[in-house]
DNA sequence: CATGAATGAGCTTTCATTCAT
DNA sequence: GATGAATGAAAGCTCATTCAT
């Protein structure tokens, strides 16, 4: 028998899926495709074919797993962004750099088979209040990087980071409310922000 | 004999707020200090103080209740952006004209006694779903401040304003969320994004 | 001006029709048509195009409508049935007597243009019992009929009227639950139960 | 350990009702002694001792509630009727039969301990519509009836059983409403019915 | 671990009725 | 007579949660 296969795994041979990650995928799964109102602990339940009273055994409350989408999302965020901008060759510009956490934040934000962090736009201000640590340390990766332009001379030094970071990073959060699968090109909207954020709207008089 | 003063104002002198009025206000304003879910047809008529089974004589439904206040709100934003555009000496220029529409869409987003305008935050994507005609025409008055600019060569032409709007009114839409009256100014965040999408972060070379 | 005519019947020049007996059509109707849980002192009033509370200055309660339209439902079989026998020749045997009550009570329980003689199936027991005392002078009616046939001659004498009558009479009245006129005809129905409640069932060995 | 009393009945000894009976015996019950209007969810479960929202651990609707109380109703008078007829003697006479099923039918309308079978006349057509194939199987049991009294040539061969039958059957329906167990005996009733039906009201002549 | 049953609080909504204007 | 606004009671139903088995 292999390692550590016996109580766990149930379904799927060793899929690492254990019960606990089924019901936030559950979860997570119903808020983005039927809001946060319908996401009720019965028809999470229902999902994960258990009884509504049994989540109790995995989970303290409602509130707790909503607590833990919400911070797994984030962190799946932070790894991506995280990840992509670690693949880029040493010494790549800032404007790279940026472009590059654009796309990898707005992929994960369109990402259809992760419901995890596709739940922020359903979720309500007083909920969200609860994950505010681990938001704040993603707002910091993006913080760093306009450090990191200011210090190679890129970005203008009178750039306020804690006010432009958030503003950005709303704005991209919003995408899935008016993007379109259909009828636009994803590209041409990293693009179009990627510009606007570097360049400005303003037709450049030289 | 006062001037209208007879028939109605029961409730302060004549403030010219009928029930219906009151109803609004009240049910926006739960919205907005305590959260959508607070806004009960309970807690509303509460803070009517009425009873909760008279709110159906001014309103069909509590669905209805929220659909009059996004109207509403929405509404009022276009008008107060649409009067500050108005003011502006004949011939302003497209770079005074977007930071008079920010200031005012923010001053808006921001404004405490007026909660109609700020409900938007709190309200998730299934609800505002009901509400999206009116809002298709307030992004209509910034599509056309775009293309004002092009027209008068002070925007790029390639500029995509229907994918460049929803990215501006999202991130705008979503300043209460971090902003902190006690340690921030307001006109440094709407410079700052007036100047962001002008001319960039990057920092000019010349 | 004619006489009479100024302040009531407004619609229709002195049809006869006033506010209260709109009020007590409307109500038999909905009941009728829609089933007695859809007749609220609301939609009542919607159809009669007076505000709710105005009804109460033509009944003191929802329950006296009702029970005006019970009474006035069975007045109306009543009349209509003395009508029918009172137009019979002079010295019409029993037989034809009979089959005339029949027709005409089962012509006014069908009757589609007054309401009011229709309810009944609709009611419940418990309302019902409010109008004893004039269903009890409609059966008196029916039981003179048997009585009169008992002295001619025509019916077994030791047939309990008391118990008869009724038996008959419920039979009737839920006639329209059953009775289809797509593809039934009246007449069927009349005869059949005319025979069987004459000569029974069996077949005569004679 | 005695037989069968582990698991359930823990209220009334091995009484063998599970909540789900006795909530359907209570609502029944309060529509037979109270009438339909006083049988709500919260008086039902008040009888049952729980609460009113448990309720819908056992059913999904008030309506599942009323439909399967109507179905077992007549669900139990099929099957009272069918044992009735089946314990005659082989070959008993169609006039037997006949009487047999009247007093059977009529017996279960006034049985008080079996609340299910005397719901009906408390129910309004817009509501029994609910439980039509179930009433439709009722009748199909009466209609053999006769039909075997036509093929045994006691019953006249011109008589439509398609409308015979309803006719008898509502009138024995309402038959609660006016019987009176303290000046009236059940078998002059059921008597007078069966003989009204086989040899109708005339005096025979010969 | 899981379940079935129950709870208690609260939800939106409906209804007959009242009454000052 | 009629109305608009309000009431109070109650309706059917939902939800997160608890707990003995």
């Amino acid at each position: 028998m292999g390692p550590r296969t016996e109580t766990k795994a149930r379904r799927g041979p060793n899929s690492g899926k254990d019960t606990r990650d089924e019901i936030l995928e559950a979860a997570a799964d119903l808020i983005v495709t039927e809001g946060y109102m319908a996401c009720t602990m019965r028809s999470i339940s229902e999902r994960v074919k258990i009884k509504a009273g049994s989540l109790y055994h995995h989970f303290a409350s409602k509130d707790e797993i909503v607590v833990e989408i919400m911070n797994r999302g984030t962190e799946m965020m932070f790894n991506q962004v995280t990840e992509a901008l670690a693949v880029l060759p040493e010494g790549a510009s800032f404007s790279i750099r940026l472009s590059t956490a654009i796309e990898a934040h707005v992929a994960c934000k369109l990402a259809t088979e992760a419901p995890y962090m596709r739940v922020y736009e359903h979720l309500t201000p007083v909920i969200k209040r609860q994950s505010r640590a681990m938001r704040r340390r993603y707002t910091e990766l993006w913080l760093d990087l306009i450090e990191s332009g200011k210090r190679e001379g890129a970005v203008r030094m009178d750039l306020d980071a804690e006010k432009f970071v958030p503003f950005v990073l709303t704005g991209l959060n919003r995408l899935p409310e008016w993007f379109h699968s259909e009828t636009m090109e994803l590209s041409e909207i990293t693009d179009m922000i990627h510009c606007v954020l570097t360049e400005g709207v303003e037709r450049q008089t030289s």
